[in-house]
This record gives C-alpha cells, structure tokens and sequence, in this order.
DNA sequence: GAGGTCTGATTGTCCGGACATAAGGTGGGG
DNA sequence: CCCCACCTTATGTCCGGACAATCAGACCTC
C-alpha cells in the first residue's frame, strides 16, 4: 500500500494560515490534478502525522473537511479513499451572474428598474417587515451572447445596503452583498415551471405559452435575517439548474 | 449571561452511542423545542464541557455538528448562538414518495414498466457502461390523492438491485436500495423545463404544451459507481422543487 | 473445500492541556 | 467629546496520548 511515495506534502508553521488547512488544500490539489487516484488509499493517517511532523488531529482535520467536500471516503478498517465520481460543484449558494460567467458565457445585465416601494404582501411575509414597509426593488433582465437568458425581479430590506446602478450591471447581487459584509447563510428557495404570459413573452423573446423556469429563494444572513427576496423566471430553452448533491451520511 | 439555567443536559457513558452525538441530538432537540431561544448565547464551551464532565474537543464536536447543520452560529470572541432563520430540511438526497409521504399526501406509484433492455446512448454513458449493455429500466407513475404528480424512468445497472415489483408500488427507489446496502454518496442533476408532448399529456392528464418540470439525475454510490439513472417529469401546475441551502463559509 | 475464527491494520472516539486570535467593552489620553 | 490602547472573554488551532470498533485477510477446523 506504502508501495508509491508521487507527492510530498509540507507545511509552513511559519504561516499564519492554519495547518489543518494547508494540508486540506494540498490533498485538494492533489485529487484535482489526478496525482491521487480516484480509489486510490490515502496512507494512514498516523503515519501521514509523523511524516508531515504534525499531530493526528490536526491531520484528521485536514481529512475531514475533504470528506465533508464529497471528495474523500474513509471506511474504519480500511483506510481512506479518494472517491471516484466527478464531484464538481456541490450546489452552492450562486448567483446566475456568477454561473454564466463561469460557462464562458459572458453575462450582462440590464437593470430595468430600481426603486424603493411599499411591500407588497408576498415581499412583505418574506422579508419579515410589515406589508406597504417600504423596501428597495430591483428588476434586472441577464443577458449571455446578447440574447435574453432570465428576468430577476429583487425586493431587499430598505437601508440594507446602497445598491449602485453601475455596480449591478456588472456583477451579481450576492457579490455585492458579501462585499459589503454581510454574511450569507442560508437560502429558501422553490423551482417550478409555469407558462409565459404575453409580457413575459416579450421580454424574454419566447412565445406566449412557453415553458419558463422559475426560481423563489429567500436569503437570511446568519443573524437570521431575511436580506433578499428573489422571483426570477428563466428561459427553459436555454438555461437548466445544474448541480451536485452531498448525501450527509 | 450565564443568569438563566433552563435546561440541563445529561450523557450516560455506559451507552453506546457517542458522547458527541448524545449531546448534539440534546441540544438540536431543545432548540427544535424552543427551548434554547433564537439568537440566544450557548454559554461558553469550556463551562459547558465542565458542567457536563466531558472534555472541550467532545463538546465541541457536538456543537460543530449542528453548525454544519445550520443550526447554531459561532463566533469568535463572542460565543455560539442560536440561528434564528427557520431551518427545515436542508436539500437532501430524497425520492419523491418521501417527500409526498412527509407532506402528508399519501403517495401511491404505478409500475408501468419493469424490464431488462440495451442501454441507449444517454443511459450508457450516464451509467459508465457500454452502449448495448443490459440495464435495467423501471417506469412508474407517481400519484397523489388519486392524481398523477409525475411520470418517473430510472434506469439501473444490471445485477446491481433485484428489484421486486410489489416493493416498487409501496415505497420509493432510494429505500430500496439503502436497505440492499448501497450507500449513496452524491448525485448530480438537472432541473430544466418543457412543453409537454402529447404522450406524456395522456399520461399526466395535462393538454399537450403544458408546462412541464423535469429532473435529471444520475446517483453514484461511495465507491463512485454510478447505481441510478432517472428521467423525470413533473405535472408543473402540481409540483415544485422547495429545498433549503446553505452556504458553505 | 467450506465454514467460522483469530489477528493485524485503520479509523472512531475521547481526554486534558496549551497558546493564538478576534470581538467587545473599558478606561485613559488627546 | 472622540479616539485609541488595553483587558476580558470566547472561540480557533494544535498537541500527544489512549482505548474501542470495524474491516479484510489469513488461518484453522470440520
């Protein structure tokens, strides 16, 4: 099993980044480039320990956080294997902006209106203010290749953060979030399917009738927070939710 | 801080299951109870471990798992707090019939079709076997009160399940094949949308362009094999995908 | 040869301690 | 009065060790 010794792992206690996590990152690097085999051993742990000079916890971390990732597979008895599925991206709280951009797509938004309103009802119950509470409302239309991919329709707490026009035709509205330091945590979301009505049909260059995608997600940060209410409608013709799923053992 | 005392908790060391779990599922409980107020402070782990007479890394084991979970928040210098969203069901690896059955719908399925056939090109390659190779092909329909909801075909690797028709109608595919054995690990999918055909119209009493939901889904097991194949198609006007995520931080 | 049994390997759980790091409040100085 | 340094508090990281539970394969018995 020890027979092949292809990579040497290190450490740098020097740095301030943590141990656990520089081994982590390794072993991922590793995986990905193929230098560890999908069903290959990992080498027990206590003998990966003396070899990095580092204690078995720390190592177990490092392990840990990769099985948790989908990545690893450890079996009492046996050792620890890397799994040999494609595991890509574990469904993630993304923004459409950010998963078109990373198809290559080259995604554009144009805002079609940003206002502050009173709530209406649905808006209001999902954000946790009281119904006519005014709240900011952002409808953007995203683009890939110029043709017209979804139509996003946004309500956000009044005060919650200052949306910059400029700034929302350029990036996605999670990134804008994040940035001004609020923390993500968890996302309510509902995907359906209906027919597109004759606005919808226009502004999505598909005929009246088409199947369109939709998508209702409700975002809180981790003060449980409500800070974003989303009702967006994709074309079906070209866009699917793509992604992987964890089974927690 | 530490001025209320409302609840104690209790582990007994001559049980089998670990420490760790014993206090986790004690904490989940209380704060699913209300017991443990959102936004409210856990009191500092060390006093904890203390009053527990367990040592800081089991406690903290046991509050790692329920962050993981998205229940509890840490920071540091602060404490652990309860999040105060309402966490349900954080999108797991379910089968229709269980989440029918959790909604109180009483699912039943028609096995239309229960068969050895050649993989065609899709099947094959989602399953990592040769074109031709023999598979195993269920269709079923799934019902509600009476009412078609979806029209299910999986598609099994030969061999791998035996599969009993009676079974099929009384409970959903995943159960049947975690009580043969197979642990599932991962899947990957894709949600899109459609107009129905005039097929699957008659079989889902919906008029043929209806807006459809479907699901495409390839399940691997934790050796990486891939163990299912499904196709699925959703009544729109009956069903949506309603799923929680979290954000990994 | 078929079956159960022992044994080695490896992860799972748990302990008690140590120091680092960040957040928040507190007090002093400008 | 405001801002900065300091202190307290809590989590974050890490160590070295101990024993238990489980798996796979070799071995032995019938």
């Amino acid at each position: 099993m020890a027979k092949d010794r292809p990579l040497q792992f290190s450490v740098d206690r020097s740095s301030p980044v943590p141990l656990y996590f520089q081994l982590s990152q390794q072993l991922e690097a590793a995986i990905e480039r193929g230098e560890l085999a999908p069903g290959s051993l990992l080498g027990n742990e206590i003998e990966l320990a003396g070899r990095l000079g580092l204690s078995r916890p720390t190592v177990r971390q490092a392990i840990q956080s990769l099985v948790d990732k989908g990545l690893l597979v450890r079996r009492r008895g046996v050792g620890t294997q890397v799994v040999h599925s494609q595991v890509k991206r574990p469904l993630e709280l993304s923004s459409l902006y950010d998963d078109l951009e990373a198809a290559g797509q080259r995604p554009a938004t144009r805002v079609l209106r940003h206002t502050a309103e009173p709530a209406g009802a649905e808006a209001a119950a999902a954000l946790g203010v009281p119904e006519g509470a005014e709240v900011v409302l952002v409808e953007r239309l995203r683009l890939a290749h110029g043709e017209p991919m979804a139509h996003l329709r946004n309500h956000l707490p009044a005060g919650l953060l200052d949306l910059d026009g400029g700034a929302l035709e350029e990036t996605g509205l999670y990134r804008l979030m994040r940035a001004a330091g609020i923390t993500l945590h968890s996302a309510r979301q509902s995907v359906g399917a209906r027919a597109a009505t004759a606005e919808e049909g226009e502004r999505l260059a598909e005929p009246v009738g088409a199947p369109l995608l939709t998508m209702e997600r409700t975002t809180f940060d981790d003060t449980g927070r409500a800070v974003e209410f989303g009702s967006h409608v994709y074309r079906a013709s070209r866009y699917a939710f793509e992604f992987q799923l964890l089974v927690r053992p």
